[in-house]
DNA sequence: GTCTATATAATGATAGAC
DNA sequence: GTCTATCATTATATAGAC
């Protein structure tokens, strides 16, 4: 999440990480306590820098959202082909940070929805130049395909994280993130292969559900 | 989850029922009181039944595999592709077992993992199938276009399951297994489209991939 | 089989010393 | 700013009556 050494940070940026980082890995049920330890400070300070838990957890939100926002701006600036396929596969460095989003997203909150909210619309936009570009096929229903995009690499997150939590696939001398990154990566030859060609051979399915839809 | 009252069941399956209700709806972190009142029974019944929560829901992991697994022996029965669809449409009834098992995933259960691992051997032998038939593009990453189209799934009813929390999109008058059906139908001709006719207009992203793969 | 009452453990938050 | 000690609440689980 960050290059710099723990013992550069303020404590309350260090529990700050490390709250984000036990909330993405054990849900918002994690004791204070664990966080406190992460962080290696007392439970008591915890609570004298943020309040209560739920305003750290706000604290995090706030801050993993920030993050987010500045990195996406950065990658908009030089968003070559080549060059977004090279940022998505250096993603390791924000694993902690999606893997506290999805969290968030399945915890239902507020502020989980604004962020798939941006994420979509990220996604629109991005799709609307690719169209006007002639890189992107055409659509009947743009937002639609956009939370279709967006929910595909959620999916896969999700998938990614479940695997990293059993332990398939990774070595024991690799970091969490590391695993969930190359298992993210493991389905990305098919997934753009599937971008590209589709799936189907024919358009009976689509046909099909067009006809489904109108005589229900 | 089933058509029968529940006056009909037992005391211990009404037990199991409103415990997967109430996991897949506020998490593992539910209490035990919760679930035993929304079963119309004491707190102490339900140690009495399964000895312990723990216990409790691995009988309710138990349920839902065994539930999704019959029903899944009676989808495959009548494939056909119009059929197929109908049958996704009617999700509705699946909703409490599937918000139940994406809790299960981000809780990072082995059980999940299986699961998970059961869908997508799934989509690849339906793939598989497809692809025999004439119907399915063939891959060069079958397994992980089979991993791709389930993330899509799980990204989408994640995404749904959001949406629902936060109300958007939701009538007061639907309960929440409806909107959650609901949210997920509503990019399905946008996933569709997506299989029948991909995204790109042409090859030179997937192209520009291989070539970053070959030397990093 | 089912309940009430209770024991025990863990958690979030407070108070006050240093 | 940071800690230790403690409180109040809530959770699971037990014991025993009916």
């Amino acid at each position: 999440m960050n290059v710099r050494s723990d013992d550069d940070l303020t404590a309350r940026a260090r529990i700050r990480d490390a709250a984000v980082a036990r909330f993405g890995r054990d849900g918002f049920s994690a004791p204070l306590r664990a966080i406190a330890e992460d962080a290696g400070v007392s439970a008591g300070l915890v609570i004298h820098h943020f309040g209560s838990k739920d305003a750290l957890r706000a604290a995090c939100d706030e801050h993993v959202l920030t993050v987010i926002r500045d990195e996406k701006s950065a990658a908009i600036a030089n968003a070559s082909p080549s060059e977004t396929i090279g940022l998505l596969a250096s993603v390791q460095e924000y694993a902690p940070l999606f893997a506290y989003i999805v969290r968030s997203l399945l915890d239902g909150g507020a502020v989980a929805g604004h962020f798939v909210d941006g994420l979509v619309e990220d996604a629109a936009a991005y799709l609307d130049v690719g169209q006007a570009a002639g890189t992107v096929r055409p659509s009947a229903d743009p937002a639609g395909r956009a939370r279709q995009v967006v929910a595909m690499q959620v999916g896969l997150i999700v998938m990614a994280q479940l695997d990293a939590a059993v332990g398939r696939g990774v070595a024991p001398t690799e970091s969490p993130a590391e695993a969930i990154t190359r298992l993210y990566e493991r389905s990305m030859l098919a997934g753009l292969e599937l971008w590209t060609h589709g799936l189907f051979t024919d358009s009976s399915y689509l046909d099909a559900y067009l006809e489904y839809k109108e005589k229900p």
